[in-house]
DNA sequence: CCTCTCGATGAGTATTCAGTCACCGAGTTA
DNA sequence: TAACTCGGTGACTGAATACTCATCGAGAGG
């Protein structure tokens, strides 16, 4: 690579940098172009010449984060750990990146068709994990025989509402944290008969 | 009241009318003064002769349709029915007024202060009432020891969740009817032993 | 060293909206 | 019926914001 094509790769991995932490805070939707080209310290310009468009530069950084993110989960799921430590580390993760995944709770129902798919795609992978393992403890009679999709769904439904409305819950901090031993707690009991 | 009082009266609710009809459809902050006044038949600047600003007229808008949904709801309440009806009830209220609950649960946490809070309050209330439902079954014996700050929390995100991603759960219809049945299992599994 | 390439620039364009205001004319008042 | 009131009009303004393009100049290539 010349001068050029590394400075070129430069500018357009800090275009991807500045905008990830400019979406991070402020949402997707409320992130102007303008912002991240000023914050990246190039002309607004520059930023249409290494993404087609703002869509697609939301696109790009989300597709690395979610990469990144079930690479993760997989790891989990694949060291074949109970449900419980799942869950937890689950929420660890959240927790980890809990600002990203406020905008996400927040915004998914206003991206475009394409995105929205991408995202509740890698979802519903992890969903499937959660669900398998419920069934297998129902079939091992560890936990009581509920309707398996339906606990999934109160689960993951209870989290989005605890990201999507944050604000209210706590003035600052983390809002998994906070709320992480309740969640295990009550879904644990929705699991297990005492 | 004379002829132009009776007809500045009417052109208001015009405008309120449509206005409801149209964030119904579309969500609050998707739909345009303009489209809101070519839908009543009047001039884009009579709009604000009637309302100081956008943000009123959807306050005003709101603060009608909660005012009767509370109403509504206290009316389930003083009957003293069971939590279960209680529960069925109050997603029968739900299912009439789908479309305008599937906006509020998408486009709530962007709404300004004043508004977030007048909806949080009335929600409250009747979380309020579900929680003391839950309390009373615990200190009687009939539900299990539960948190119930949590249980709460489950019921209504999931409600939440189902309400702000309707379109991936069903092409046409209700998803409140569609799962109100496993809801309301789930949630009884969640507080009664087997 | 000369020419060409191409990444960067930033003023400019197009569009979308909320909100304004000078003016109009039907209805009210005296 | 003349003068006045006031609800309604709609072209206009201003602000926000995504995206374009003529131009520049450092660096590549011969």
């Amino acid at each position: 690579m010349n001068k050029r094509q590394i400075q070129k790769k430069k500018t357009r991995e800090l275009i991807l940098q500045m905008a990830k932490a400019e979406f991070v805070k402020k949402g997707f939707l409320n992130t102007t172009t303008s912002e991240i080209a000023e914050k990246a310290g190039i002309a607004h310009g520059t930023l249409f010449l290494h993404f087609k468009n703002k869509d697609s530069l939301i696109v790009e950084i989300l597709d690395r984060e979610l990469e990144e993110i079930s690479s993760i989960i997989q790891n989990l799921i694949s060291r074949a750990i109970d449900l419980e430590q799942l869950l937890l580390q689950y929420l660890d993760l959240l927790q980890e990146e809990e600002e990203l995944f406020v905008v996400l709770a927040r915004e998914l129902p206003f991206y475009n068709e394409e995105l929205r798919r991408k995202i509740l795609f890698r979802d519903s992978i992890i969903r499937s994990h959660f669900h398998k393992a419920i069934e297998l403890g129902i079939k091992e009679k560890r936990y009581r025989d509920v309707d398996v999709t339906s606990a999934v769904m109160f689960l993951f439904g209870t989290i989005n509402y605890y990201l999507s409305l944050k604000p209210i819950f706590l003035k600052e901090g983390s809002v998994i944290k906070k709320f992480k031993p309740s969640i295990v707690k009550t879904f644990k009991q929705l699991l297990i008969s005492d």
